[in-house]
DNA sequence: CAGTGGATGCTCT
DNA sequence: GAGCATCCACTGT
């Protein structure tokens, strides 16, 4: 059996919790999977919106760690990121992509679409597979409707650089899982 | 397959 | 007014 994901888990370095998370499965409502694919965002990185201070959509990032932030991405898509560190610090991980395992039929019919690889391979796929939008901004990861279970094995894992950035794109903070067909993009040849 | 461009709305300069 | 932590449709090989 799978220990729930306490506070004390996120309250540590996002470059730690991170790569902890990869295997971790993640459950909105019962609908979700493992987590195949995620990124570190952390106090000093021009990338983070948190970067250049509190405003009023990154405050979630600024709270306890344990909790989510969820944003809206080119106006279009939820982003849901796991707020880690100390209260005032403001570090998260980004979560991209999950396998699709738990509530399949829920997730296609949200996505309107049938094939597994597409159901949550992206951050702005995985919310709206698994229904997170901005109301879920700020909420507790402890609580319904999300449920984060401890993988059971440490996994293979692969490091990249992040996606989508412009401003510090080089940094290694990507972390997948190796071998894995739900990812929103394969990890670059060393 | 690779590359391009549009949608769409909000945040911050 | 610029710039997105994206996705999808459409083009051309």
């Amino acid at each position: 059996m799978s220990d729930v994901l306490s506070t004390a888990f996120f309250a540590r370095s996002v470059h730690a919790v991170a790569p902890d998370l990869i295997g971790a499965t993640l459950l909105v409502d019962g609908v979700g999977g493992p987590l195949v694919e995620v990124e570190a965002y952390d106090p000093t990185d021009p990338a983070s919106h948190a970067f250049r201070g509190r405003t009023a959509r990154n405050g979630a990032m600024f709270g306890p760690p344990g909790h989510a932030y969820v944003y809206r991405s080119y106006g279009v898509h939820w982003c849901l990121n796991l707020v880690c560190e100390e209260e005032g610090t403001a570090a998260a991980v980004l979560l991209r992509a999950l396998e699709p395992v738990h509530g399949i039929e829920r997730m296609r019919a949200r996505r309107g679409l049938d094939e597994p690889r597409l159901l949550a391979s992206g951050p702005g796929r995985l919310c709206q597979a698994l229904g997170v939008t901005g109301a879920d901004d700020g909420a507790p990861l402890d609580r319904p409707p999300f449920v984060l279970l401890a993988r059971t094995n440490v996994p293979e894992i692969r490091v990249a650089p992040r996606i989508g950035i412009t401003r510090a794109a080089d940094l290694p903070w990507r972390y997948v899982l190796a071998g894995s067909r739900y990812v929103s993009r394969a990890v670059p040849r060393a």
